[in-house]
DNA sequence: GGCAACGACGTTGTATACAAGATGGCGGTG
DNA sequence: CACCGCCATCTTGTATACAACGTCGTTGCC
Protein backbone atom coordinates (compact mmCIF):
# COMPACT_ATOMS: atom_id res chain seq x y z
CA UNK A 1 0.00 0.00 0.00
CA UNK A 2 3.53 2.33 -0.10
CA UNK A 3 3.26 3.43 -3.58
CA UNK A 4 0.46 4.74 -5.29
CA UNK A 5 -1.01 2.06 -7.21
CA UNK A 6 -3.72 3.94 -8.84
CA UNK A 7 -4.32 7.80 -8.09
CA UNK A 8 -7.22 6.44 -10.05
CA UNK A 9 -10.88 7.94 -11.01
CA UNK A 10 -12.50 6.85 -7.94
CA UNK A 11 -9.78 8.99 -5.88
CA UNK A 12 -10.45 11.83 -8.29
CA UNK A 13 -13.74 12.06 -7.99
CA UNK A 14 -13.92 11.46 -4.30
CA UNK A 15 -11.44 14.49 -3.69
CA UNK A 16 -13.40 16.88 -6.43
CA UNK A 17 -16.53 15.83 -4.76
CA UNK A 18 -14.98 16.93 -1.80
CA UNK A 19 -13.33 20.23 -2.26
CA UNK A 20 -16.89 21.25 -3.67
CA UNK A 21 -19.19 20.14 -1.05
CA UNK A 22 -16.55 21.34 1.04
CA UNK A 23 -16.17 24.79 -0.93
CA UNK A 24 -12.37 24.64 -1.00
CA UNK A 25 -13.43 25.41 -4.34
CA UNK A 26 -15.94 28.28 -5.07
CA UNK A 27 -19.06 28.46 -7.58
CA UNK A 28 -18.29 29.78 -10.86
CA UNK A 29 -14.53 28.56 -10.58
CA UNK A 30 -13.10 26.99 -13.61
CA UNK A 31 -12.02 23.33 -13.89
CA UNK A 32 -9.62 23.22 -16.42
CA UNK A 33 -9.71 19.26 -17.89
CA UNK A 34 -6.31 19.42 -18.26
CA UNK A 35 -5.20 21.69 -15.55
CA UNK A 36 -6.94 18.65 -13.18
CA UNK A 37 -5.25 16.22 -15.23
CA UNK A 38 -1.69 17.46 -14.75
CA UNK A 39 -2.38 17.83 -11.07
CA UNK A 40 -3.60 14.17 -11.03
CA UNK A 41 -1.01 12.59 -13.07
CA UNK A 42 -4.28 11.97 -15.27
CA UNK A 43 -4.94 12.80 -18.58
CA UNK A 44 -7.99 14.47 -20.04
CA UNK A 45 -10.23 11.17 -20.83
CA UNK A 46 -10.54 9.77 -17.17
CA UNK A 47 -11.00 13.64 -15.82
CA UNK A 48 -13.94 14.26 -18.49
CA UNK A 49 -15.54 10.68 -17.17
CA UNK A 50 -15.20 12.60 -13.94
CA UNK A 51 -17.05 15.69 -15.11
CA UNK A 52 -19.62 14.17 -16.46
CA UNK A 53 -20.61 12.59 -13.08
CA UNK A 54 -19.97 15.22 -11.09
CA UNK A 55 -22.64 17.81 -13.52
CA UNK A 56 -24.73 15.03 -13.55
CA UNK A 57 -24.82 15.34 -9.51
CA UNK A 58 -25.62 19.38 -10.18
CA UNK A 59 -21.97 20.27 -8.68
CA UNK A 60 -20.26 21.39 -11.90
CA UNK A 61 -21.48 22.79 -15.35
CA UNK A 62 -19.96 21.95 -18.15
CA UNK A 63 -20.68 24.66 -20.88
CA UNK A 64 -19.51 23.07 -24.57
CA UNK A 65 -16.30 24.74 -25.72
CA UNK A 66 -16.23 27.52 -23.00
CA UNK A 67 -15.40 25.57 -20.05
CA UNK A 68 -16.32 23.77 -16.82
CA UNK A 69 -17.38 25.22 -14.10
CA UNK A 70 -18.20 24.81 -10.20
CA UNK A 71 -21.92 25.31 -10.60
CA UNK A 72 -23.39 28.22 -7.95
CA UNK A 73 -25.74 26.50 -5.31
CA UNK A 74 -28.99 26.53 -6.74
CA UNK A 75 -32.07 27.66 -4.16
CA UNK A 76 -34.84 25.85 -5.90
CA UNK A 77 -32.46 22.50 -6.05
CA UNK A 78 -31.63 22.83 -2.85
CA UNK A 79 -35.32 22.87 -1.73
CA UNK A 80 -36.13 20.10 -4.12
CA UNK A 81 -33.05 17.74 -2.47
CA UNK A 82 -34.79 19.10 1.10
CA UNK A 83 -37.84 17.57 -0.03
CA UNK A 84 -36.38 14.41 -1.42
CA UNK A 85 -34.49 13.55 1.24
CA UNK A 86 -36.91 14.42 4.08
CA UNK A 87 -39.88 12.55 2.33
CA UNK A 88 -37.85 9.32 1.85
CA UNK A 89 -35.74 9.21 5.09
CA UNK A 90 -39.06 9.77 7.07
CA UNK A 91 -41.03 7.25 4.94
CA UNK A 92 -37.82 4.44 5.27
CA UNK A 93 -37.45 5.04 8.91
CA UNK A 94 -41.13 3.89 9.88
CA UNK A 95 -39.89 0.91 7.81
CA UNK A 96 -36.62 0.47 9.41
CA UNK A 97 -38.38 0.57 13.08
CA UNK A 98 -40.79 -1.94 11.82
CA UNK A 99 -38.45 -4.75 10.91
CA UNK A 100 -34.97 -3.90 13.14
CA UNK A 101 -33.87 -6.56 14.81
CA UNK A 102 -31.86 -7.20 17.80
CA UNK A 103 -28.07 -6.91 15.63
CA UNK A 104 -29.71 -3.77 13.76
CA UNK A 105 -29.62 -2.00 16.98
CA UNK A 106 -26.86 -3.61 18.70
CA UNK A 107 -24.84 -1.82 15.07
CA UNK A 108 -26.76 1.79 15.92
CA UNK A 109 -25.74 1.75 19.30
CA UNK A 110 -21.97 0.91 17.93
CA UNK A 111 -22.40 3.88 15.56
CA UNK A 112 -23.64 6.06 18.42
CA UNK A 113 -20.38 5.34 20.71
CA UNK A 114 -18.55 5.86 17.68
CA UNK A 115 -19.82 9.45 17.05
CA UNK A 116 -19.45 10.57 20.61
CA UNK A 117 -16.00 9.10 20.30
CA UNK A 118 -15.05 11.69 17.18
CA UNK A 119 -17.39 14.41 19.02
CA UNK A 120 -15.07 14.35 21.89
CA UNK A 121 -12.05 14.35 20.60
CA UNK A 122 -13.03 16.99 17.93
CA UNK A 123 -12.68 14.77 15.05
CA UNK A 124 -15.49 16.40 13.13
CA UNK A 125 -14.54 14.85 9.74
CA UNK A 126 -14.59 11.64 11.65
CA UNK A 127 -18.26 12.42 12.53
CA UNK A 128 -19.15 13.66 9.37
CA UNK A 129 -18.24 9.99 8.13
CA UNK A 130 -19.98 8.02 10.99
CA UNK A 131 -23.25 10.64 10.37
CA UNK A 132 -23.43 9.28 6.37
CA UNK A 133 -22.87 5.58 7.73
CA UNK A 134 -25.68 5.76 10.46
CA UNK A 135 -28.30 7.13 7.88
CA UNK A 136 -26.67 4.56 5.29
CA UNK A 137 -27.57 1.85 7.85
CA UNK A 138 -31.09 2.83 8.13
CA UNK A 139 -31.59 2.95 4.99
CA UNK A 140 -30.41 -0.87 4.51
CA UNK A 141 -32.21 -1.71 7.75
CA UNK A 142 -35.76 -0.63 6.33
CA UNK A 143 -34.38 -2.86 3.02
CA UNK A 144 -34.25 -0.24 0.70
CA UNK A 145 -30.44 -0.03 0.30
CA UNK A 146 -30.67 0.88 -3.30
CA UNK A 147 -32.31 4.29 -1.91
CA UNK A 148 -29.34 5.24 -0.64
CA UNK A 149 -27.49 6.51 -3.30
CA UNK A 150 -30.42 8.60 -4.55
CA UNK A 151 -30.06 10.35 -0.90
CA UNK A 152 -26.56 10.56 -1.00
CA UNK A 153 -26.85 12.38 -4.38
CA UNK A 154 -29.28 15.16 -2.63
CA UNK A 155 -27.65 15.41 0.47
CA UNK A 156 -24.95 16.77 -1.50
CA UNK A 157 -26.57 19.47 -2.59
CA UNK A 158 -27.40 20.29 1.26
CA UNK A 159 -24.13 19.85 2.30
CA UNK A 160 -22.86 22.60 0.06
CA UNK A 161 -25.02 25.06 2.18
CA UNK A 162 -24.42 23.19 5.42
CA UNK A 163 -20.49 23.48 5.41
CA UNK A 164 -20.98 27.71 4.01
CA UNK A 165 -22.20 27.64 7.77
CA UNK A 166 -19.23 27.87 10.33
CA UNK A 167 -20.33 25.07 12.30
CA UNK A 168 -21.85 26.16 15.97
CA UNK A 169 -20.09 24.65 18.52
CA UNK A 170 -23.41 23.65 20.58
CA UNK A 171 -24.05 22.00 17.35
CA UNK A 172 -22.43 17.88 16.80
CA UNK A 173 -24.26 17.66 20.62
CA UNK A 174 -27.26 18.18 19.38
CA UNK A 175 -27.08 16.04 16.03
CA UNK A 176 -25.78 13.92 18.77
CA UNK A 177 -29.08 14.21 21.05
CA UNK A 178 -31.17 13.58 17.79
CA UNK A 179 -29.10 10.23 16.81
CA UNK A 180 -29.42 8.59 20.14
CA UNK A 181 -33.67 9.32 19.80
CA UNK A 182 -33.66 8.15 16.51
CA UNK A 183 -32.21 4.78 17.80
CA UNK A 184 -33.90 4.66 20.88
CA UNK A 185 -37.38 5.15 18.75
CA UNK A 186 -36.35 2.15 16.10
CA UNK A 187 -34.91 0.36 19.22
CA UNK A 188 -38.78 0.48 20.43
CA UNK A 189 -40.35 -0.08 17.38
CA UNK A 190 -42.26 3.53 17.33
CA UNK A 191 -42.29 4.05 13.98
CA UNK A 192 -44.13 7.30 14.21
CA UNK A 193 -41.58 9.07 16.88
CA UNK A 194 -38.69 7.45 14.53
CA UNK A 195 -40.27 10.08 11.42
CA UNK A 196 -40.50 12.75 13.86
CA UNK A 197 -37.37 12.92 15.00
CA UNK A 198 -35.73 12.58 11.87
CA UNK A 199 -38.03 15.10 10.29
CA UNK A 200 -36.59 17.27 13.05
CA UNK A 201 -33.39 16.16 12.77
CA UNK A 202 -33.14 16.44 8.91
CA UNK A 203 -34.33 20.37 8.97
CA UNK A 204 -32.18 21.31 11.74
CA UNK A 205 -29.09 22.01 9.33
CA UNK A 206 -32.18 23.13 6.54
CA UNK A 207 -33.54 25.64 8.66
CA UNK A 208 -30.24 28.40 8.24
CA UNK A 209 -30.64 28.01 4.21
CA UNK A 210 -32.37 31.47 4.42
CA UNK A 211 -29.60 32.90 6.46
CA UNK A 212 -26.70 31.57 4.91
CA UNK A 213 -27.64 32.40 1.58
CA UNK A 214 -28.47 35.91 2.41
CA UNK A 215 -25.14 35.99 3.59
CA UNK A 216 -22.78 34.53 1.01
CA UNK A 217 -25.21 35.66 -2.34
CA UNK A 218 -22.46 35.67 -4.99
CA UNK A 219 -22.68 31.59 -4.25
CA UNK A 220 -26.45 31.39 -5.08
CA UNK A 221 -28.90 30.88 -7.93
CA UNK A 222 -32.66 31.35 -8.00
CA UNK A 223 -34.69 32.36 -5.47
CA UNK A 224 -36.57 30.60 -2.22
CA UNK A 225 -39.31 29.54 -3.32
CA UNK A 226 -42.66 30.85 -1.78
CA UNK A 227 -44.25 28.16 -0.70
CA UNK A 228 -41.25 27.61 1.69
CA UNK A 229 -42.29 26.86 4.83
CA UNK A 230 -40.87 23.55 3.68
CA UNK A 231 -43.50 20.87 4.61
CA UNK A 232 -46.19 20.59 6.83
CA UNK A 233 -46.39 17.03 8.29
CA UNK B 1 -33.72 19.35 -41.15
CA UNK B 2 -32.75 17.15 -43.91
CA UNK B 3 -29.47 16.13 -42.77
CA UNK B 4 -28.01 14.33 -40.39
CA UNK B 5 -26.84 17.81 -38.24
CA UNK B 6 -25.75 15.38 -35.23
CA UNK B 7 -26.48 12.06 -34.50
CA UNK B 8 -24.73 13.37 -31.29
CA UNK B 9 -25.00 11.79 -28.13
CA UNK B 10 -28.01 12.50 -26.89
CA UNK B 11 -29.17 11.07 -29.81
CA UNK B 12 -27.59 8.15 -28.89
CA UNK B 13 -28.47 7.77 -25.37
CA UNK B 14 -32.33 8.28 -26.25
CA UNK B 15 -31.74 5.61 -28.53
CA UNK B 16 -29.95 3.14 -26.24
CA UNK B 17 -32.02 4.13 -23.33
CA UNK B 18 -35.03 3.64 -24.90
CA UNK B 19 -34.19 -0.34 -26.91
CA UNK B 20 -32.76 -1.63 -23.24
CA UNK B 21 -36.22 -0.45 -21.46
CA UNK B 22 -38.13 -1.88 -24.40
CA UNK B 23 -36.55 -4.95 -24.09
CA UNK B 24 -35.43 -4.90 -27.64
CA UNK B 25 -32.01 -5.50 -26.32
CA UNK B 26 -32.30 -8.35 -23.84
CA UNK B 27 -30.44 -8.82 -20.46
CA UNK B 28 -26.84 -9.86 -20.83
CA UNK B 29 -26.38 -8.79 -24.43
CA UNK B 30 -23.04 -7.38 -25.47
CA UNK B 31 -22.94 -3.74 -25.79
CA UNK B 32 -19.56 -3.08 -27.96
CA UNK B 33 -18.08 0.56 -27.61
CA UNK B 34 -16.66 0.18 -31.36
CA UNK B 35 -19.58 -1.18 -32.64
CA UNK B 36 -21.93 0.68 -31.05
CA UNK B 37 -19.78 3.70 -31.96
CA UNK B 38 -19.50 2.22 -35.81
CA UNK B 39 -23.91 1.92 -36.07
CA UNK B 40 -23.96 5.32 -34.69
CA UNK B 41 -21.09 7.24 -37.10
CA UNK B 42 -19.62 7.98 -33.93
CA UNK B 43 -16.27 6.89 -32.35
CA UNK B 44 -15.64 5.19 -28.91
CA UNK B 45 -15.31 8.28 -26.70
CA UNK B 46 -18.84 9.98 -26.88
CA UNK B 47 -20.33 6.44 -26.75
CA UNK B 48 -18.79 5.95 -23.55
CA UNK B 49 -19.97 8.88 -21.83
CA UNK B 50 -23.53 7.39 -22.69
CA UNK B 51 -22.24 4.22 -21.86
CA UNK B 52 -21.16 5.52 -18.15
CA UNK B 53 -24.59 7.34 -17.96
CA UNK B 54 -26.49 4.02 -18.63
CA UNK B 55 -24.08 2.23 -16.40
CA UNK B 56 -25.20 4.82 -13.23
CA UNK B 57 -28.95 4.14 -14.39
CA UNK B 58 -28.87 0.71 -14.19
CA UNK B 59 -28.90 -0.29 -17.03
CA UNK B 60 -25.89 -1.45 -18.32
CA UNK B 61 -23.19 -3.28 -16.32
CA UNK B 62 -19.56 -2.52 -17.25
CA UNK B 63 -16.85 -4.81 -16.82
CA UNK B 64 -13.33 -3.68 -17.12
CA UNK B 65 -11.15 -5.27 -19.58
CA UNK B 66 -14.07 -7.55 -20.08
CA UNK B 67 -16.85 -5.66 -21.97
CA UNK B 68 -20.08 -4.07 -21.41
CA UNK B 69 -23.36 -5.82 -21.14
CA UNK B 70 -27.35 -4.96 -20.82
CA UNK B 71 -27.74 -5.42 -16.85
CA UNK B 72 -30.29 -7.95 -15.59
CA UNK B 73 -33.19 -6.72 -13.85
CA UNK B 74 -32.47 -6.85 -10.55
CA UNK B 75 -35.27 -7.50 -8.41
CA UNK B 76 -34.39 -5.70 -5.41
CA UNK B 77 -33.58 -2.72 -7.00
CA UNK B 78 -36.94 -2.51 -8.51
CA UNK B 79 -38.65 -3.00 -5.54
CA UNK B 80 -36.59 -0.09 -3.95
CA UNK B 81 -37.63 2.14 -7.20
CA UNK B 82 -41.43 1.32 -6.90
CA UNK B 83 -40.52 2.79 -2.81
CA UNK B 84 -38.72 5.81 -4.28
CA UNK B 85 -41.30 6.61 -6.66
CA UNK B 86 -44.04 5.65 -4.68
CA UNK B 87 -43.10 7.42 -1.57
CA UNK B 88 -42.19 11.00 -3.39
CA UNK B 89 -45.01 10.57 -5.73
CA UNK B 90 -47.70 10.23 -3.36
CA UNK B 91 -46.44 12.78 -1.36
CA UNK B 92 -45.75 15.63 -4.11
CA UNK B 93 -49.36 14.94 -4.87
CA UNK B 94 -50.34 16.38 -1.59
CA UNK B 95 -48.52 19.60 -2.49
CA UNK B 96 -49.74 19.68 -5.84
CA UNK B 97 -53.45 19.32 -4.87
CA UNK B 98 -52.74 22.41 -2.39
CA UNK B 99 -51.14 24.63 -5.02
CA UNK B 100 -52.68 23.82 -8.25
CA UNK B 101 -54.15 26.94 -9.92
CA UNK B 102 -56.93 26.82 -12.58
CA UNK B 103 -54.68 26.90 -15.42
CA UNK B 104 -52.87 24.20 -13.77
CA UNK B 105 -55.79 21.96 -13.82
CA UNK B 106 -56.82 23.16 -17.30
CA UNK B 107 -53.24 21.81 -18.26
CA UNK B 108 -53.74 18.81 -16.47
CA UNK B 109 -57.31 18.13 -18.76
CA UNK B 110 -55.52 19.18 -21.88
CA UNK B 111 -53.38 16.36 -21.09
CA UNK B 112 -56.30 13.75 -20.76
CA UNK B 113 -57.78 14.83 -23.84
CA UNK B 114 -54.90 14.24 -25.73
CA UNK B 115 -54.01 10.95 -23.74
CA UNK B 116 -57.67 9.78 -24.87
CA UNK B 117 -56.87 10.40 -28.50
CA UNK B 118 -53.83 8.56 -28.59
CA UNK B 119 -55.60 5.69 -26.97
CA UNK B 120 -58.23 5.69 -29.34
CA UNK B 121 -56.04 5.57 -32.46
CA UNK B 122 -54.17 3.25 -30.37
CA UNK B 123 -50.58 4.84 -30.11
CA UNK B 124 -49.26 3.62 -27.52
CA UNK B 125 -45.84 5.30 -27.43
CA UNK B 126 -47.63 8.44 -27.95
CA UNK B 127 -49.84 7.63 -24.89
CA UNK B 128 -46.55 6.58 -23.08
CA UNK B 129 -44.94 9.89 -23.98
CA UNK B 130 -47.93 12.07 -22.61
CA UNK B 131 -48.43 9.56 -19.50
CA UNK B 132 -44.62 10.48 -18.67
CA UNK B 133 -45.65 14.09 -19.50
CA UNK B 134 -48.54 14.12 -17.20
CA UNK B 135 -45.99 12.81 -14.54
CA UNK B 136 -43.70 15.64 -14.64
CA UNK B 137 -46.40 18.50 -15.13
CA UNK B 138 -48.03 17.32 -11.63
CA UNK B 139 -44.30 17.62 -10.03
CA UNK B 140 -43.96 21.35 -11.10
CA UNK B 141 -47.38 21.94 -10.05
CA UNK B 142 -46.24 20.43 -6.58
CA UNK B 143 -43.27 23.04 -6.97
CA UNK B 144 -40.89 20.35 -6.93
CA UNK B 145 -39.21 20.45 -10.72
CA UNK B 146 -36.03 18.57 -9.57
CA UNK B 147 -37.31 15.99 -8.08
CA UNK B 148 -38.54 14.75 -11.70
CA UNK B 149 -35.19 13.47 -13.00
CA UNK B 150 -34.81 10.97 -10.06
CA UNK B 151 -38.41 9.58 -10.74
CA UNK B 152 -37.21 9.01 -14.09
CA UNK B 153 -34.33 7.17 -13.03
CA UNK B 154 -36.67 4.82 -11.13
CA UNK B 155 -38.95 4.96 -13.60
CA UNK B 156 -36.74 3.49 -16.04
CA UNK B 157 -36.13 0.45 -14.41
CA UNK B 158 -39.60 -0.38 -13.53
CA UNK B 159 -40.66 0.24 -17.28
CA UNK B 160 -38.44 -2.52 -18.09
CA UNK B 161 -40.64 -4.67 -16.16
CA UNK B 162 -43.62 -3.43 -17.52
CA UNK B 163 -42.37 -4.13 -21.03
CA UNK B 164 -41.74 -7.39 -20.77
CA UNK B 165 -45.78 -7.97 -20.07
CA UNK B 166 -47.80 -7.56 -23.09
CA UNK B 167 -50.09 -5.07 -22.20
CA UNK B 168 -53.66 -6.01 -21.57
CA UNK B 169 -55.74 -4.25 -24.04
CA UNK B 170 -57.93 -3.41 -21.11
CA UNK B 171 -55.04 -1.88 -19.80
CA UNK B 172 -54.98 1.89 -21.21
CA UNK B 173 -58.61 2.04 -20.15
CA UNK B 174 -57.77 1.79 -16.42
CA UNK B 175 -55.01 3.88 -16.68
CA UNK B 176 -56.53 6.63 -17.85
CA UNK B 177 -59.37 6.46 -15.18
CA UNK B 178 -57.36 6.36 -12.80
CA UNK B 179 -55.46 9.93 -14.60
CA UNK B 180 -58.77 11.31 -14.31
CA UNK B 181 -59.82 10.61 -10.85
CA UNK B 182 -56.28 12.11 -10.24
CA UNK B 183 -56.37 15.35 -11.68
CA UNK B 184 -60.43 15.09 -10.11
CA UNK B 185 -58.87 15.43 -6.72
CA UNK B 186 -56.38 17.86 -7.48
CA UNK B 187 -58.78 20.07 -8.83
CA UNK B 188 -60.95 19.60 -5.84
CA UNK B 189 -57.82 20.19 -3.62
CA UNK B 190 -58.25 16.88 -2.61
CA UNK B 191 -55.02 16.16 -1.34
CA UNK B 192 -55.29 13.07 0.98
CA UNK B 193 -57.92 11.61 -2.21
CA UNK B 194 -55.50 12.13 -4.74
CA UNK B 195 -52.47 10.75 -2.75
CA UNK B 196 -54.68 7.50 -2.24
CA UNK B 197 -55.30 7.00 -6.65
CA UNK B 198 -51.70 8.31 -7.15
CA UNK B 199 -50.75 5.06 -5.09
CA UNK B 200 -53.37 3.06 -6.28
CA UNK B 201 -52.35 3.92 -9.76
CA UNK B 202 -48.42 3.19 -9.36
CA UNK B 203 -49.23 -0.07 -7.98
CA UNK B 204 -51.09 -1.32 -11.13
CA UNK B 205 -48.15 -1.89 -13.00
CA UNK B 206 -46.24 -3.25 -10.08
CA UNK B 207 -48.65 -5.49 -8.71
CA UNK B 208 -47.90 -8.19 -11.30
CA UNK B 209 -43.93 -8.11 -11.12
CA UNK B 210 -43.87 -11.69 -9.71
CA UNK B 211 -45.65 -13.36 -12.20
CA UNK B 212 -43.26 -11.46 -14.84
CA UNK B 213 -39.86 -12.54 -13.01
CA UNK B 214 -41.39 -15.84 -12.91
CA UNK B 215 -41.96 -15.43 -16.65
CA UNK B 216 -38.77 -14.45 -17.53
CA UNK B 217 -36.57 -15.70 -15.26
CA UNK B 218 -33.48 -15.59 -16.92
CA UNK B 219 -33.86 -11.48 -17.38
CA UNK B 220 -33.57 -11.22 -13.96
CA UNK B 221 -31.36 -10.91 -11.17
CA UNK B 222 -31.74 -11.19 -7.24
CA UNK B 223 -34.97 -12.65 -4.96
CA UNK B 224 -38.31 -10.80 -4.27
CA UNK B 225 -37.44 -9.20 -0.91
CA UNK B 226 -39.13 -10.67 1.90
CA UNK B 227 -41.06 -7.58 3.23
CA UNK B 228 -42.81 -7.55 -0.24
CA UNK B 229 -46.53 -6.80 0.65
CA UNK B 230 -44.92 -3.45 -0.57
CA UNK B 231 -45.86 -0.62 1.51
CA UNK B 232 -49.16 -0.11 4.11
CA UNK B 233 -49.72 2.93 3.46
C1' DG C 1 -7.66 -38.87 -20.38
C1' DG C 2 -7.06 -34.97 -17.27
C1' DC C 3 -4.82 -30.83 -16.32
C1' DA C 4 -1.91 -27.03 -16.28
C1' DA C 5 0.59 -23.51 -18.63
C1' DC C 6 0.82 -20.65 -22.46
C1' DG C 7 -0.61 -17.52 -26.03
C1' DA C 8 -3.84 -15.33 -29.30
C1' DC C 9 -7.84 -12.58 -29.17
C1' DG C 10 -11.16 -9.23 -27.57
C1' DT C 11 -12.49 -5.76 -24.48
C1' DT C 12 -12.17 -1.63 -21.80
C1' DG C 13 -8.66 1.99 -19.86
C1' DT C 14 -5.61 5.64 -21.07
C1' DA C 15 -3.05 9.02 -23.59
C1' DT C 16 -2.66 12.17 -27.24
C1' DA C 17 -3.51 14.73 -31.62
C1' DC C 18 -6.69 17.28 -34.04
C1' DA C 19 -11.28 19.72 -34.92
C1' DA C 20 -15.03 22.94 -33.77
C1' DG C 21 -16.72 26.56 -31.37
C1' DA C 22 -16.80 30.62 -28.15
C1' DT C 23 -14.66 34.45 -26.06
C1' DG C 24 -12.28 38.71 -25.78
C1' DG C 25 -8.92 41.95 -27.37
C1' DC C 26 -7.30 44.62 -31.09
C1' DG C 27 -7.51 47.51 -34.90
C1' DG C 28 -9.90 49.64 -38.53
C1' DT C 29 -13.71 52.50 -39.84
C1' DG C 30 -17.64 55.51 -39.74
C1' DC D 1 -15.63 58.49 -29.71
C1' DA D 2 -18.54 54.45 -30.69
C1' DC D 3 -18.98 50.38 -33.16
C1' DC D 4 -18.17 46.61 -36.12
C1' DG D 5 -15.34 42.87 -37.82
C1' DC D 6 -11.29 40.03 -37.52
C1' DC D 7 -8.15 36.97 -35.34
C1' DA D 8 -5.44 34.97 -31.56
C1' DT D 9 -6.35 32.02 -27.85
C1' DC D 10 -8.51 28.94 -24.90
C1' DT D 11 -11.95 25.59 -24.00
C1' DT D 12 -14.41 21.32 -24.72
C1' DG D 13 -15.74 17.67 -28.48
C1' DT D 14 -14.04 13.98 -31.18
C1' DA D 15 -11.11 10.55 -33.29
C1' DT D 16 -7.49 7.37 -32.97
C1' DA D 17 -3.35 4.75 -31.35
C1' DC D 18 -1.56 2.18 -27.72
C1' DA D 19 -1.54 -0.24 -23.07
C1' DA D 20 -3.40 -3.33 -19.54
C1' DC D 21 -6.06 -7.00 -18.46
C1' DG D 22 -9.30 -10.91 -18.63
C1' DT D 23 -11.09 -14.80 -21.30
C1' DC D 24 -10.83 -18.84 -23.69
C1' DG D 25 -8.92 -22.07 -26.77
C1' DT D 26 -4.83 -24.74 -27.64
C1' DT D 27 -1.05 -27.43 -26.71
C1' DG D 28 2.08 -29.91 -24.26
C1' DC D 29 2.93 -32.60 -20.24
C1' DC D 30 1.88 -35.86 -16.64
Amino acid sequence: MSGKTKPSRQELYEDLHGRIVRGDVRPGELMNETKVGDAYGLSRTPVREVFWRLADEGLLRIVPQVGTFVAPINIPAVFDAQFLRETLECRAITEAARLAGKQDVADLRTLLTQQTAAIASDDFAGFFVLDEQMHRRLMEIAAHPFVWPVIASAKAQLDRVRFLSLEDRSWPAMIMAQHRRIVSCVSAHDADGAAEVMRAHLRTAFAAIDRIAAKHPPFFEGDIPPHAQTLPA
